[in-house]
RNA sequence: GGAGAGGUGGCUGAGUGGUCGAAAGCAGCGGUUUGCUAAACCGUCGUAGGCCUUUAAAGUCUACCGGGGGUUCGAAUCCCCCCCUCUCCGCCA
Protein backbone atom coordinates (compact mmCIF):
# COMPACT_ATOMS: atom_id res chain seq x y z
CA UNK A 1 0.00 0.00 0.00
CA UNK A 2 1.38 3.51 -0.98
CA UNK A 3 1.46 6.59 1.34
CA UNK A 4 -1.83 8.43 0.98
CA UNK A 5 -0.09 11.80 1.35
CA UNK A 6 2.14 11.19 -1.09
CA UNK A 7 0.34 9.47 -3.85
CA UNK A 8 -1.47 12.31 -3.49
CA UNK A 9 0.54 14.68 -3.74
CA UNK A 10 2.56 13.02 -7.05
CA UNK A 11 -0.77 11.18 -8.84
CA UNK A 12 0.62 12.04 -12.30
CA UNK A 13 4.14 10.68 -11.94
CA UNK A 14 2.63 7.38 -10.04
CA UNK A 15 0.12 6.80 -12.88
CA UNK A 16 3.44 6.81 -15.03
CA UNK A 17 5.24 4.55 -12.91
CA UNK A 18 2.15 2.23 -12.23
CA UNK A 19 1.96 2.33 -15.96
CA UNK A 20 4.99 1.02 -16.38
CA UNK A 21 4.27 -2.41 -14.52
CA UNK A 22 0.97 -2.72 -16.50
CA UNK A 23 -0.85 -1.16 -14.21
CA UNK A 24 -3.66 1.22 -15.47
CA UNK A 25 -4.53 3.83 -12.34
CA UNK A 26 -7.69 5.72 -13.10
CA UNK A 27 -6.91 9.55 -11.87
CA UNK A 28 -10.71 10.32 -12.50
CA UNK A 29 -11.89 7.98 -9.54
CA UNK A 30 -9.45 8.24 -7.65
CA UNK A 31 -9.49 12.06 -7.40
CA UNK A 32 -13.11 11.93 -7.39
CA UNK A 33 -13.21 9.35 -4.25
CA UNK A 34 -10.56 10.87 -2.27
CA UNK A 35 -12.74 14.45 -2.56
CA UNK A 36 -15.94 12.82 -2.18
CA UNK A 37 -14.69 11.53 1.49
CA UNK A 38 -12.98 14.53 2.34
CA UNK A 39 -15.86 16.44 1.90
CA UNK A 40 -17.92 14.09 4.34
CA UNK A 41 -15.32 13.89 6.69
CA UNK A 42 -15.11 18.28 7.42
CA UNK A 43 -19.06 18.05 7.48
CA UNK A 44 -19.09 15.28 10.20
CA UNK A 45 -15.93 16.87 12.25
CA UNK A 46 -17.90 19.91 12.20
CA UNK A 47 -20.91 19.21 13.72
CA UNK A 48 -19.59 17.20 15.91
CA UNK A 49 -17.19 19.83 17.54
CA UNK A 50 -21.06 21.41 17.64
CA UNK A 51 -22.60 18.63 19.65
CA UNK A 52 -19.78 18.35 22.05
CA UNK A 53 -20.07 21.95 22.91
CA UNK A 54 -23.14 21.94 23.27
CA UNK A 55 -23.31 18.57 25.64
CA UNK A 56 -21.15 20.54 27.56
CA UNK A 57 -23.57 23.59 27.38
CA UNK A 58 -26.42 21.36 28.65
CA UNK A 59 -23.75 20.10 31.73
CA UNK A 60 -23.08 23.47 32.66
CA UNK A 61 -27.26 24.29 32.51
CA UNK A 62 -28.46 21.20 34.32
CA UNK A 63 -25.97 22.08 37.42
CA UNK A 64 -27.70 25.50 37.65
CA UNK A 65 -31.09 23.79 37.46
CA UNK A 66 -32.12 24.69 34.18
CA UNK A 67 -34.66 22.71 32.43
CA UNK A 68 -32.48 21.27 29.10
CA UNK A 69 -34.75 19.69 27.32
CA UNK A 70 -35.70 21.79 24.14
CA UNK A 71 -31.71 21.52 24.13
CA UNK A 72 -31.54 18.31 24.01
CA UNK A 73 -33.82 17.15 21.49
CA UNK A 74 -31.84 19.93 19.25
CA UNK A 75 -28.75 18.14 19.96
CA UNK A 76 -30.45 15.13 19.25
CA UNK A 77 -31.34 15.64 15.90
CA UNK A 78 -28.11 16.86 15.64
CA UNK A 79 -26.82 13.39 16.16
CA UNK A 80 -29.10 11.48 13.45
CA UNK A 81 -27.25 14.16 11.24
CA UNK A 82 -23.72 13.26 12.34
CA UNK A 83 -24.95 9.14 12.18
CA UNK A 84 -25.59 9.36 8.65
CA UNK A 85 -22.54 11.50 7.82
CA UNK A 86 -20.68 8.91 9.94
CA UNK A 87 -22.10 5.78 7.78
CA UNK A 88 -21.55 8.05 4.11
CA UNK A 89 -18.04 8.14 5.83
CA UNK A 90 -17.70 4.45 6.30
CA UNK A 91 -17.95 3.33 3.10
CA UNK A 92 -16.35 5.71 1.17
CA UNK A 93 -13.17 4.98 3.99
CA UNK A 94 -14.10 1.24 2.76
CA UNK A 95 -14.01 2.00 -0.56
CA UNK A 96 -11.30 4.38 -1.01
CA UNK A 97 -8.88 1.84 1.42
CA UNK A 98 -10.34 -0.82 -1.36
CA UNK A 99 -8.62 1.24 -4.25
CA UNK A 100 -6.08 2.11 -2.78
CA UNK A 101 -5.16 -1.65 -1.51
CA UNK A 102 -5.42 -2.91 -5.37
CA UNK A 103 -2.95 -0.43 -6.26
CA UNK A 104 0.67 -2.12 -6.52
CA UNK A 105 3.76 -1.27 -5.64
CA UNK A 106 6.16 0.26 -8.02
CA UNK A 107 9.14 -0.64 -9.31
CA UNK A 108 12.87 0.42 -8.19
CA UNK A 109 14.99 2.79 -10.64
CA UNK A 110 16.81 -0.36 -11.35
CA UNK A 111 14.35 -2.32 -12.82
CA UNK A 112 13.92 -3.02 -15.97
CA UNK A 113 10.60 -1.98 -18.33
CA UNK A 114 8.83 -4.66 -19.75
CA UNK A 115 5.60 -6.29 -20.35
CA UNK A 116 6.21 -10.14 -19.88
CA UNK A 117 8.85 -12.41 -18.84
CA UNK A 118 10.28 -12.12 -22.54
CA UNK A 119 11.36 -8.56 -21.39
CA UNK A 120 13.52 -10.08 -17.79
CA UNK A 121 16.89 -9.89 -17.97
CA UNK A 122 19.30 -12.96 -17.36
CA UNK A 123 22.32 -11.21 -14.72
CA UNK A 124 24.05 -14.05 -13.72
CA UNK A 125 24.64 -18.08 -14.67
CA UNK A 126 26.41 -20.23 -12.32
CA UNK A 127 27.81 -23.76 -13.63
CA UNK A 128 27.49 -25.67 -16.84
CA UNK A 129 24.51 -27.82 -17.36
CA UNK A 130 26.22 -31.85 -17.85
CA UNK A 131 26.88 -33.35 -20.96
CA UNK A 132 24.79 -36.47 -20.47
CA UNK A 133 25.81 -39.54 -22.87
CA UNK A 134 22.12 -41.12 -22.20
CA UNK A 135 18.76 -39.18 -22.78
CA UNK A 136 18.04 -37.45 -19.32
CA UNK A 137 15.05 -38.57 -18.00
CA UNK A 138 12.25 -36.31 -16.17
CA UNK A 139 11.56 -36.42 -12.73
CA UNK A 140 8.26 -37.91 -13.51
CA UNK A 141 9.82 -41.30 -14.93
CA UNK A 142 12.75 -41.11 -12.40
CA UNK A 143 10.42 -40.94 -9.14
CA UNK A 144 8.23 -43.50 -9.92
CA UNK A 145 11.08 -46.02 -11.34
CA UNK A 146 12.65 -45.81 -8.23
CA UNK A 147 9.60 -46.10 -6.02
CA UNK A 148 10.21 -42.95 -3.95
CA UNK A 149 7.21 -40.97 -6.02
CA UNK A 150 3.81 -41.79 -5.94
CA UNK A 151 1.49 -39.32 -7.75
CA UNK A 152 -1.47 -41.92 -8.10
CA UNK A 153 -1.77 -42.47 -4.20
CA UNK A 154 -1.18 -38.85 -3.89
CA UNK A 155 -4.63 -38.54 -6.20
CA UNK A 156 -6.73 -40.95 -4.17
CA UNK A 157 -5.99 -39.25 -0.74
CA UNK A 158 -5.48 -35.92 -1.86
CA UNK A 159 -6.20 -35.13 -5.59
CA UNK A 160 -4.69 -33.73 -8.58
CA UNK A 161 -1.54 -31.61 -7.69
CA UNK A 162 -0.33 -33.53 -4.44
CA UNK A 163 2.24 -36.14 -4.18
CA UNK A 164 3.67 -38.51 -1.84
CA UNK A 165 7.68 -39.19 -1.58
CA UNK A 166 8.52 -43.19 -0.27
CA UNK A 167 11.04 -44.00 1.38
CA UNK A 168 14.73 -42.16 0.41
CA UNK A 169 12.00 -39.75 -1.75
CA UNK A 170 10.65 -38.16 1.76
CA UNK A 171 14.16 -38.12 3.30
CA UNK A 172 15.44 -36.65 0.62
CA UNK A 173 13.01 -33.74 1.12
CA UNK A 174 13.64 -34.13 4.87
CA UNK A 175 17.62 -33.83 4.06
CA UNK A 176 17.39 -30.64 1.81
CA UNK A 177 15.16 -29.15 4.47
CA UNK A 178 17.52 -29.88 7.28
CA UNK A 179 21.04 -28.55 4.81
CA UNK A 180 19.28 -24.97 4.38
CA UNK A 181 18.12 -24.89 7.98
CA UNK A 182 21.20 -25.76 8.63
CA UNK A 183 23.50 -23.41 6.32
CA UNK A 184 21.06 -19.91 6.87
CA UNK A 185 20.99 -20.20 10.24
CA UNK A 186 24.55 -21.82 11.04
CA UNK A 187 26.40 -19.44 8.08
CA UNK A 188 24.26 -16.72 7.07
CA UNK A 189 22.96 -15.22 10.26
CA UNK A 190 19.53 -16.35 10.13
CA UNK A 191 17.55 -17.22 13.23
CA UNK A 192 15.20 -19.85 12.40
CA UNK A 193 11.50 -19.67 13.56
CA UNK A 194 8.48 -22.71 13.34
CA UNK A 195 5.76 -19.86 12.53
CA UNK A 196 1.83 -21.55 12.32
CA UNK A 197 0.76 -22.79 8.90
CA UNK A 198 -2.79 -21.20 9.41
CA UNK A 199 -2.89 -17.70 9.56
CA UNK A 200 -5.86 -14.91 9.64
CA UNK A 201 -6.87 -12.21 7.21
CA UNK A 202 -5.17 -9.43 8.66
CA UNK A 203 -1.83 -10.78 8.32
CA UNK A 204 -2.69 -11.57 4.47
CA UNK A 205 -3.82 -8.24 4.09
CA UNK A 206 -0.32 -7.69 5.40
CA UNK A 207 1.85 -9.08 2.69
CA UNK A 208 -0.56 -8.27 -0.03
CA UNK A 209 -2.23 -11.38 -0.86
CA UNK A 210 -5.56 -10.37 0.16
CA UNK A 211 -7.94 -8.79 -0.88
CA UNK A 212 -6.85 -8.82 -4.59
CA UNK A 213 -5.63 -12.41 -4.50
CA UNK A 214 -8.06 -14.60 -2.19
CA UNK A 215 -8.81 -17.29 -5.31
CA UNK A 216 -4.90 -18.28 -5.41
CA UNK A 217 -5.68 -19.06 -1.62
CA UNK A 218 -7.30 -22.01 0.04
CA UNK A 219 -9.77 -21.08 2.90
CA UNK A 220 -10.87 -22.80 6.51
CA UNK A 221 -14.79 -23.06 6.06
CA UNK A 222 -16.27 -21.44 9.33
CA UNK A 223 -12.87 -19.50 10.30
CA UNK A 224 -11.08 -16.82 9.72
CA UNK A 225 -8.24 -19.24 8.83
CA UNK A 226 -6.10 -19.82 5.81
CA UNK A 227 -3.86 -22.23 4.18
CA UNK A 228 -0.28 -19.97 4.03
CA UNK A 229 1.03 -19.93 0.52
CA UNK A 230 4.63 -18.70 2.23
CA UNK A 231 6.22 -18.53 5.08
CA UNK A 232 6.56 -14.89 3.69
CA UNK A 233 3.11 -13.98 5.16
CA UNK A 234 3.32 -15.29 9.08
CA UNK A 235 6.93 -14.28 9.32
CA UNK A 236 6.32 -11.22 8.07
CA UNK A 237 3.54 -10.56 10.16
CA UNK A 238 5.36 -11.45 13.38
CA UNK A 239 5.83 -8.31 13.89
CA UNK A 240 2.81 -6.61 12.95
CA UNK A 241 1.55 -3.13 14.56
CA UNK A 242 5.27 -3.19 16.24
CA UNK A 243 8.21 -1.23 16.73
CA UNK A 244 11.49 -2.48 15.76
CA UNK A 245 14.78 -0.81 17.51
CA UNK A 246 16.78 0.56 15.07
CA UNK A 247 19.58 -1.06 16.38
CA UNK A 248 18.48 -4.46 16.03
CA UNK A 249 17.90 -4.16 11.91
CA UNK A 250 18.50 -5.78 10.03
CA UNK A 251 16.49 -8.47 11.70
CA UNK A 252 16.98 -11.94 9.68
CA UNK A 253 14.51 -14.83 9.96
CA UNK A 254 14.29 -18.07 8.22
CA UNK A 255 11.49 -20.73 8.09
CA UNK A 256 10.51 -23.85 7.39
CA UNK A 257 6.81 -24.41 6.12
CA UNK A 258 4.49 -26.29 3.50
CA UNK A 259 3.20 -24.22 1.65
CA UNK A 260 -0.51 -24.12 0.15
CA UNK A 261 -1.90 -22.90 -3.07
CA UNK A 262 -5.17 -23.36 -5.27
CA UNK A 263 -3.32 -22.91 -8.67
CA UNK A 264 -6.46 -21.08 -9.59
CA UNK A 265 -6.11 -20.13 -13.55
CA UNK A 266 -2.78 -22.22 -13.80
CA UNK A 267 -4.89 -24.86 -15.88
CA UNK A 268 -2.88 -26.75 -17.88
CA UNK A 269 0.38 -25.04 -16.94
CA UNK A 270 2.85 -28.13 -15.35
CA UNK A 271 0.65 -30.66 -15.21
CA UNK A 272 3.08 -32.92 -15.09
CA UNK A 273 5.37 -33.80 -12.53
CA UNK A 274 5.78 -32.19 -8.92
CA UNK A 275 6.98 -28.98 -10.16
CA UNK A 276 3.74 -26.81 -9.56
CA UNK A 277 1.66 -28.78 -6.24
CA UNK A 278 -1.57 -27.56 -4.11
CA UNK A 279 1.48 -28.13 -1.38
CA UNK A 280 4.56 -27.83 -1.37
CA UNK A 281 7.59 -27.58 1.01
CA UNK A 282 9.92 -24.48 1.33
CA UNK A 283 12.63 -22.90 2.94
CA UNK A 284 12.00 -19.14 3.43
CA UNK A 285 13.68 -16.08 4.18
CA UNK A 286 12.69 -12.94 5.47
CA UNK A 287 14.39 -9.65 6.81
CA UNK A 288 13.20 -6.47 8.13
CA UNK A 289 15.69 -3.22 7.37
CA UNK A 290 16.35 -0.30 7.83
CA UNK A 291 15.12 2.25 4.18
CA UNK A 292 18.59 2.72 3.75
CA UNK A 293 19.63 -0.79 3.78
CA UNK A 294 17.37 -2.75 1.92
CA UNK A 295 18.87 -2.87 -1.36
CA UNK A 296 22.75 -3.72 0.34
CA UNK A 297 20.28 -7.17 2.21
CA UNK A 298 18.29 -7.46 -0.89
CA UNK A 299 22.05 -8.98 -2.92
CA UNK A 300 22.77 -10.51 0.55
CA UNK A 301 19.79 -12.39 0.59
CA UNK A 302 20.06 -13.34 -2.80
CA UNK A 303 23.54 -14.75 -2.43
CA UNK A 304 22.10 -16.53 0.38
CA UNK A 305 19.50 -18.39 -1.54
CA UNK A 306 22.48 -18.82 -4.29
CA UNK A 307 24.58 -20.09 -2.11
CA UNK A 308 22.47 -23.36 -1.58
CA UNK A 309 22.57 -24.13 -5.22
CA UNK A 310 25.89 -24.08 -5.49
CA UNK A 311 26.27 -26.25 -2.48
CA UNK A 312 24.57 -28.93 -4.23
CA UNK A 313 26.54 -28.31 -7.44
CA UNK A 314 23.34 -27.55 -9.62
CA UNK A 315 23.55 -24.90 -12.18
CA UNK A 316 21.19 -21.87 -11.90
CA UNK A 317 20.88 -18.28 -13.51
CA UNK A 318 19.89 -15.45 -11.80
CA UNK A 319 16.99 -13.38 -13.82
CA UNK A 320 16.11 -9.51 -13.31
CA UNK A 321 12.04 -9.21 -13.42
CA UNK A 322 11.37 -6.92 -14.91
CA UNK A 323 8.36 -4.25 -14.70
CA UNK A 324 5.48 -6.42 -15.32
CA UNK A 325 6.30 -9.20 -14.89
CA UNK A 326 7.28 -7.81 -10.60
CA UNK A 327 4.88 -9.32 -8.09
CA UNK A 328 2.16 -6.80 -6.92
CA UNK A 329 4.03 -5.85 -3.41
CA UNK A 330 7.64 -6.10 -4.56
CA UNK A 331 9.96 -3.11 -6.06
CA UNK A 332 12.56 -5.21 -7.11
CA UNK A 333 12.65 -9.35 -7.65
CA UNK A 334 15.56 -11.57 -8.62
CA UNK A 335 14.29 -14.84 -9.44
CA UNK A 336 16.64 -17.91 -9.74
CA UNK A 337 16.10 -20.59 -11.77
CA UNK A 338 17.91 -23.76 -11.89
CA UNK A 339 18.48 -26.46 -14.93
CA UNK A 340 16.61 -29.41 -15.31
CA UNK A 341 18.01 -31.67 -17.99
CA UNK A 342 14.22 -33.18 -17.92
CA UNK A 343 13.08 -30.51 -19.37
CA UNK A 344 16.07 -28.81 -20.70
CA UNK A 345 15.26 -25.62 -19.63
CA UNK A 346 16.09 -23.25 -16.54
CA UNK A 347 12.95 -23.30 -13.85
CA UNK A 348 12.43 -20.86 -11.09
CA UNK A 349 13.39 -22.32 -7.68
CA UNK A 350 13.23 -19.11 -5.86
CA UNK A 351 12.03 -15.69 -5.77
CA UNK A 352 13.81 -12.50 -3.32
CA UNK A 353 12.63 -9.60 -3.48
CA UNK A 354 12.49 -6.23 -2.10
CA UNK A 355 9.50 -4.58 -0.73
CA UNK A 356 10.52 -1.54 0.17
CA UNK A 357 7.70 0.03 2.49
CA UNK A 358 4.72 -1.25 0.79
CA UNK A 359 4.13 -5.07 3.09
CA UNK A 360 5.52 -2.52 6.33
CA UNK A 361 2.67 -0.07 6.00
CA UNK A 362 0.46 -2.28 4.98
CA UNK A 363 0.80 -4.63 8.46
CA UNK A 364 2.15 -1.48 10.04
CA UNK A 365 5.80 -2.53 10.83
CA UNK A 366 7.82 0.55 11.69
CA UNK A 367 11.28 1.60 13.52
CA UNK A 368 12.52 3.73 15.25
CA UNK A 369 16.19 5.16 17.06
CA UNK A 370 16.17 7.80 19.07
CA UNK A 371 14.39 11.09 19.34
CA UNK A 372 13.57 10.37 15.10
CA UNK A 373 10.33 10.37 13.99
CA UNK A 374 8.90 6.65 13.25
CA UNK A 375 9.14 5.46 10.05
CA UNK A 376 8.28 2.06 8.54
CA UNK A 377 10.91 -0.64 7.82
CA UNK A 378 11.74 -2.21 4.45
CA UNK A 379 10.73 -6.10 4.61
CA UNK A 380 11.81 -8.50 1.99
CA UNK A 381 11.82 -12.27 1.00
CA UNK A 382 13.04 -15.11 -0.62
CA UNK A 383 12.91 -18.74 -1.15
CA UNK A 384 15.94 -19.87 0.77
CA UNK A 385 14.84 -22.72 -1.37
CA UNK A 386 11.52 -24.24 -2.70
CA UNK A 387 12.25 -27.54 -1.46
CA UNK A 388 10.26 -29.34 -3.83
CA UNK A 389 12.17 -28.06 -7.06
CA UNK A 390 15.61 -28.99 -5.27
CA UNK A 391 14.03 -32.56 -4.99
CA UNK A 392 13.33 -32.22 -8.77
CA UNK A 393 16.56 -31.27 -9.22
CA UNK A 394 18.72 -33.22 -7.53
CA UNK A 395 17.29 -36.20 -8.98
CA UNK A 396 17.30 -34.93 -12.85
CA UNK A 397 20.78 -33.59 -12.53
CA UNK A 398 22.36 -36.55 -10.96
CA UNK A 399 20.34 -39.44 -12.29
CA UNK A 400 22.99 -42.40 -13.84
CA UNK A 401 22.61 -44.42 -16.86
CA UNK A 402 21.50 -47.10 -14.40
CA UNK A 403 18.54 -44.90 -13.19
CA UNK A 404 20.16 -44.64 -9.68
CA UNK A 405 20.53 -40.85 -8.31
CA UNK A 406 23.92 -39.77 -7.17
CA UNK A 407 23.97 -37.63 -4.36
CA UNK A 408 26.23 -34.38 -4.21
CA UNK A 409 28.81 -34.25 -1.53
CA UNK A 410 27.34 -31.58 0.81
CA UNK A 411 23.95 -33.59 0.94
CA UNK A 412 25.60 -36.86 2.09
CA UNK A 413 25.49 -36.77 5.69
CA UNK A 414 22.31 -35.28 5.67
CA UNK A 415 20.98 -38.30 3.38
CA UNK A 416 23.20 -40.85 4.73
CA UNK A 417 24.38 -42.23 1.92
CA UNK A 418 25.50 -41.31 -1.53
CA UNK A 419 23.61 -42.25 -3.93
CA UNK A 420 19.76 -42.95 -4.32
CA UNK A 421 18.88 -46.49 -5.44
CA UNK A 422 15.66 -48.27 -6.18
CA UNK A 423 13.54 -48.83 -3.20
CA UNK A 424 12.89 -52.52 -2.43
CA UNK A 425 10.23 -51.55 -0.27
CA UNK A 426 7.53 -49.39 -2.79
CA UNK A 427 4.87 -51.95 -3.21
C1' G B 1 -16.35 -27.47 25.26
C1' G B 2 -17.70 -25.62 30.75
C1' A B 3 -16.61 -21.99 35.00
C1' G B 4 -14.07 -17.70 36.57
C1' A B 5 -10.57 -13.32 36.12
C1' G B 6 -8.77 -9.75 32.98
C1' G B 7 -7.58 -6.59 28.33
C1' U B 8 -6.46 1.57 29.68
C1' G B 9 -0.69 5.70 26.54
C1' G B 10 6.60 2.62 25.50
C1' C B 11 5.92 0.04 30.53
C1' U B 12 3.49 -0.20 35.60
C1' G B 13 -1.18 1.37 37.04
C1' A B 14 -5.70 4.86 38.70
C1' G B 15 -10.17 6.00 36.78
C1' U B 16 -18.15 3.20 37.06
C1' G B 17 -22.03 8.83 32.81
C1' G B 18 -20.14 15.42 31.97
C1' U B 19 -13.78 20.01 29.84
C1' C B 20 -10.77 12.39 30.62
C1' G B 21 -6.52 12.11 25.72
C1' A B 22 -7.14 10.11 30.32
C1' A B 23 -4.16 10.68 37.65
C1' A B 24 0.43 8.89 39.48
C1' G B 25 5.08 6.42 38.85
C1' C B 26 8.93 4.54 35.57
C1' A B 27 11.42 4.91 30.99
C1' G B 28 12.43 8.68 27.04
C1' C B 29 13.62 13.80 25.52
C1' G B 30 15.29 19.15 26.82
C1' G B 31 17.34 21.97 30.76
C1' U B 32 19.27 23.57 35.85
C1' U B 33 22.69 22.01 39.47
C1' U B 34 27.59 19.16 39.54
C1' G B 35 35.18 17.95 39.59
C1' C B 36 33.09 13.17 36.88
C1' U B 37 29.16 9.68 37.50
C1' A B 38 24.83 9.37 40.21
C1' A B 39 20.99 11.90 42.62
C1' A B 40 17.74 16.04 42.97
C1' C B 41 14.79 19.78 40.69
C1' C B 42 12.12 22.22 36.39
C1' G B 43 10.02 21.48 31.73
C1' U B 44 8.52 18.21 27.84
C1' C B 45 6.66 13.66 26.23
C1' G B 46 0.76 9.22 22.10
C1' U B 47 -1.22 7.98 17.17
C1' A B 48 -4.19 8.92 12.97
C1' G B 49 -7.30 12.07 10.13
C1' G B 50 -9.68 16.90 8.60
C1' C B 51 -9.38 22.34 8.17
C1' C B 52 -5.84 26.33 7.50
C1' U B 53 -1.06 26.85 4.91
C1' U B 54 3.03 26.80 -1.30
C1' U B 55 5.14 22.08 1.59
C1' A B 56 6.35 21.68 6.55
C1' A B 57 5.89 23.84 11.27
C1' A B 58 2.43 26.38 14.23
C1' G B 59 -2.72 26.71 15.13
C1' U B 60 -7.49 24.51 15.34
C1' C B 61 -11.03 20.58 15.13
C1' U B 62 -12.28 15.23 15.08
C1' A B 63 -11.38 10.22 16.34
C1' C B 64 -8.91 6.52 19.23
C1' C B 65 -8.96 3.36 26.69
C1' G B 66 -8.99 -5.15 22.78
C1' G B 67 -12.77 -5.15 18.11
C1' G B 68 -17.88 -4.21 16.52
C1' G B 69 -22.84 -2.57 17.61
C1' G B 70 -26.41 -0.14 21.13
C1' U B 71 -28.46 3.36 25.10
C1' U B 72 -27.71 8.85 26.04
C1' C B 73 -27.70 15.78 24.83
C1' G B 74 -22.92 13.42 26.41
C1' A B 75 -19.59 6.73 27.18
C1' A B 76 -12.87 4.52 29.08
C1' U B 77 -17.21 4.31 32.45
C1' C B 78 -23.98 1.38 31.28
C1' C B 79 -26.05 -2.81 27.76
C1' C B 80 -25.25 -6.69 23.70
C1' C B 81 -22.03 -9.62 20.41
C1' C B 82 -17.09 -11.08 19.16
C1' C B 83 -11.63 -11.65 19.78
C1' C B 84 -7.38 -12.35 22.84
C1' U B 85 -4.67 -13.52 27.58
C1' C B 86 -4.56 -16.01 32.40
C1' U B 87 -6.54 -19.80 36.16
C1' C B 88 -9.46 -24.24 37.10
C1' C B 89 -12.32 -28.50 34.95
C1' G B 90 -13.17 -31.66 30.66
C1' C B 91 -11.09 -33.55 26.09
C1' C B 92 -6.85 -34.41 23.21
C1' A B 93 -1.32 -35.09 20.25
Amino acid sequence: MHDLTFFRNNLESMRKRLAARGFDLDLDAFQDLDRKRRQAVTEAEMLKAERNAASIEISKLRKQGADTTDRQQQVRLTGDRIADLDQQVTNLDDEFRDLLSRIPNITDASVPLGRSSDDNVEVKRWGTPREFDFKPKPHWDLGPELGILDLERAAKVAGARFAVYWGMGARLERALINLMLDVHTNEHGYQEVLPPFLINSASLFGTGQLPKFAEDLFRCEGHDLWLAPTAEVPVTNLYRSETLNADQLPISLCAYTPCFRSEAGSYGRDVRGIIRQHQFQKVELVKFTKPEQSYEEHEKLTRDAEDILERLELPYRRVLLCSGDTGFSAAKTYDLEVWLPGQNDYKEISSCSNFEAFQARRAQIRTKSGKSKSEFVHTLNGSGLAAGRTWVAILENFQQSDGSIAIPKALQPYLGCDRILPNEKHY
